[in-house]
DNA sequence: ACCTGAACACCGTTCAAGT
DNA sequence: ACCTGAACACCGTTCAAGT
């Protein structure tokens, strides 16, 4: 299957051909059996250069933070740390929209990845030399939660048309929502993309903690 | 194993048994043999009653949430929106501490659950009455992410002791990290207990969204 | 209507064995 | 040092068969 076989294994690669194999199949796509496959090797093989499959996990968490990293270190300082922090974590959440399964399993991770150790690092670093103290900084870190990497989590976010997948006696009892929606809807010429831009939305709560943040600096 | 082996299975049954048992041993214990077991049947027993495994997962979310409804439903109104709405998200996040599994499960569910509508139509309803317009509303909501159902995702979160299980080469690569947790530990004498209060850290991130929001009402 | 036994295609992981 | 075959204990799911 693989155009080069003869490559021999590594952890490095190994890493590598996971987070392209979840890019383009998705998280579950993930076994270790069908990453051996991609590699051109038995399943046991890995064993031999990861623990087990957890800690391939944590590997391509580690890898996607890196890319993050690089992203980030192509940016220059802006005039203050706001709009320095805000676009970083904006050139951070262009790396997950290229991986778009790593928000949930960022979730899911408790070790915690050198990576993403030197990304708050960074973050920690810019907002001393923005005049916060270390206390502030970690309540800061504490209110951007996932948004300081990039992504954020909504349990409710209907995709386009949702209203059709829920059942009629179901939305019957949601009048608020029904109302709000369908006024959404209607001022909204790309509704029917789905009713939100996802881009506008993290930047409006980006931009609402940020200056909630620099309000208490 | 069961006490009551005897009471026929429903649906009903099966989603509460599963809850128990992600409790008890987290989520990862609840397969579908497991789950039989528990209940004292077979595995293929369960399929009369439930579609499938991910037709459980998306019932225990909408049991978590029923219970969320149940718990902001015992609540009074306060004087306005946004201590209102304060004292429904804290309850909300009660239901969470006692279902420890449960947010990373609501990350990964895409469907919606109809009782965590009722929870946002609900939450809608107490905007429109606080005087916000429809399209603040549906900002607010993206705004406040996973925050407004009680929970918030945090990817870096170094539990008690975490210093000592990065290895020391990585650390010596984080100054400020390093210079902004010593500090912190010093400061707080409850520091063997993990480095922070969570339910402290998540008030001051839900009143910093808050206080945003009403500015701009 | 409700439950189950047998069976299938898949997992992660081990261990002794090959080169 | 690096890779693998055989094997084990576990998955979710089907389907025809039992009561």
């Amino acid at each position: 299957m693989t155009t080069e076989a003869r490559i021999p294994l590594s952890r490095e690669r190994v890493l590598r051909t996971a987070v392209a194999l979840a890019d383009e199949h998705g998280l579950p796509a993930v076994t270790m059996r069908r990453l051996a496959e991609e590699l051109g090797a038995e399943a046991m093989s890995l064993y031999y250069h990861v623990a087990k499959k957890e800690d391939v996990l944590d590997g391509i968490v580690d890898v996607v933070a890196q890319e993050i990293n690089e992203a980030v270190a192509a940016l220059e300082a802006g005039p203050d740390w706001k709009l320095t922090a805000r676009r970083r974590i904006l050139a951070a959440r262009e790396v997950f929209l290229r991986h778009r399964w790593a928000p949930a399993l960022f979730g899911t991770r408790s070790s915690t990845s050198p990576a993403v150790l030197k990304y708050y690092d960074n973050l920690v670093g810019l907002m001393r030399e923005g005049g916060f103290s270390h206390d502030r900084i970690h309540h800061a870190l504490h209110a951007l939660g996932s948004r300081a990497l990039g992504f954020s989590q909504e349990p409710f976010d209907p995709g386009p048309g949702a209203s059709a997948e829920v059942p009629p006696e179901v939305v019957a009892q949601l009048p608020n929502l029904v109302a709000m929606l369908s006024e959404i809807a209607h001022d909204d010429p790309d509704s029917t993309l789905g009713w939100c831009d996802d881009q506008a939305e993290f930047e409006f709560g980006l931009d609402l903690v940020l200056d909630g943040l620099d309000r208490l600096r």
